[in-house]
DNA sequence: TGCGGAGAGGCTCGTGGTTG
DNA sequence: CAACCACGAGCCTCTCCGCA
């Protein structure tokens, strides 16, 4: 039933792989756009056809090869269009729309075999980052990490160096700083997985089990690689991709490390390896290229539309990216309705609140938030000495109680400070 | 002056041990 | 046995600074 992975011999290492991973490989060499639609007509009338426009495609283009309509950038390609829907007497109300949305359907599909699908798993992860995002006083007061404590210094210092000495500003600042950072790593991992659903490619399953960085075909196939191309055809060999989202995402020690794990893939599979930065124009200033390169001589080190053209066999990929990305952010933003500007506010509140209970100012209880604590849980020396509660020097009475700490009801992924605290020994 | 190594800081996810 | 938590690996950003 399944399919065999295509042009490899059959000794190959990836035959071994397990079942599902296999699929996927030879899935991704089946669905190039040339081997699925085979002439400009095909890929023309299955987007005619989904929009339900009574337009033939004219017999100049029908026979092209597939690859000279769909590679055209966005504006050529709506322009051709519009001049098949004026010629095909489409109301002249409706084509100038329309030839965009045909243009933009075509693209898609060249890019996905399953663009509908791809839309909304986007939409999905946005979604789940966006749900995430900072809502209360004690989200940016302490990240899901509790080593993660707000800075009081460095709010002190926006505040005074960024906003005139307002407080309300430093705080929305925050907000918006935290919600920038974990938009970040949605962006990058948002990356790896979009390109890994473009045609050709299949995305790097995580590393599973004890040893991360060891190969196993069952557990690790690729330690190193977030991107897999199979052979394209006997002529183009298996590629092996790590992304980066910036040239500067990784530094030096990162770069030896990522070169040593493609050394490795290289090693075992064969094949060519590259290390691509998708946002960056120029190798210069490169943090982690000579780490890569040191460890893994032949590794081909991209950026910017370099790296698109390898990761999407297309000069389009950017643009298309930013298309796809726009619509799923609005899309999303419909949905959740986040604003820094309302959460900041109601933080704000909640922080004037507590100083004013508590007869201070704001940055000052910011700080016993992010420093005060028992003995037990900040001096290793009394972790597990459950006397070292009562011999603690901390003696402050609000401290004892806890009534400045902040705490938080919903669920799921934050956590209440003073139910935590009760539980300690 | 540019490169790139190092360090600080933030976030997520999977794993494996502990606890209720 | 499920829920919870700590930890490590990995991803991202930025600044500093020695060296060629």
């Amino acid at each position: 039933m399944s399919q065999p992975i295509l042009h490899l011999p059959p000794e190959h290492p990836l035959h071994k792989l397990p079942e599902p991973l296999r699929e996927r490989l030879a899935a991704a060499q089946r669905n190039l756009i040339h081997l699925e639609f085979p002439t400009a007509g095909a890929i023309c009338a299955k987007v005619f056809d989904e929009l339900r426009i009574q337009v033939a495609t004219p017999i100049d283009l029908a026979e092209k090869p597939v690859g000279e309509l769909v590679d055209l950038p966005f504006q050529k390609l709506s322009k051709l269009m519009l001049g098949i829907l004026q010629r095909a007497r489409v109301p002249e109300a409706s084509v100038d729309s329309l030839s965009k949305t045909i243009a933009q359907r075509i693209q898609l599909l060249r890019a996905f075999p399953n663009p509908d699908k791809t839309l909304e798993a986007i939409e999905a992860k946005i979604l789940d980052v966006v749900n995430s995002l900072p809502k209360t006083a004690a989200d940016i007061e302490r990240g899901k990490n509790p080593g993660d404590v707000l800075d009081p210094y460095i709010l002190a210092a926006s505040q005074h160096l960024l906003f005139a000495g307002d407080f309300g500003p430093s705080v929305s600042a925050t907000v918006a700083h935290k919600a920038l950072m974990m938009i970040e790593g949605l962006i990058g991992h948002l990356h790896e997985d979009v390109l890994g659903e473009m045609r050709g490619n299949i995305r790097a399953p995580e590393p599973r089990g004890e040893n991360q960085e060891q190969i196993s075909l069952e557990m690790n196939p690729f330690p190193g690689a977030d991107l897999v191309q199979p052979p394209w055809s006997s002529k183009i060999p298996l590629r092996l991709h790590q992304i980066k989202n910036k040239t500067g995402s990784a530094k030096g020690g990162d770069g030896k490390r990522l070169g040593d794990q493609l050394q490795r893939l290289k090693d075992t599979y064969g094949g060519e390896i590259f290390y691509d930065a998708l946002i960056g124009n120029t190798l210069r200033g490169h943090r982690s290229r000579a780490g890569v390169q040191a460890a893994a001589p032949t590794v081909v080190v991209l950026v910017g539309e370099a790296a698109f053209e390898e990761l999407t066999a297309s000069r389009q990929g950017p643009q298309l990216l930013l298309r796809v990305y726009q619509s799923a952010f609005q899309e999303v933003a419909r949905k959740s309705g986040y604003s820094v500007e309302q959460i900041s506010a109601t933080i704000l509140e909640a922080f004037r609140a507590r100083a004013d209970q508590l007869g201070e100012g704001f940055l000052e209880s910011v700080l016993r938030v992010a420093t005060g604590g028992l003995k037990s849980v900040q001096d290793s020396r009394y972790e597990h000495d459950t006397e070292g509660m009562s011999g603690s020097t901390v003696k402050d009475e609000a401290v004892e109680s806890k009534a400045w700490l902040f705490t938080t009801d919903n669920s799921s992924n934050s956590v209440s400070y003073r139910k935590k605290r009760k539980s300690q020994p």
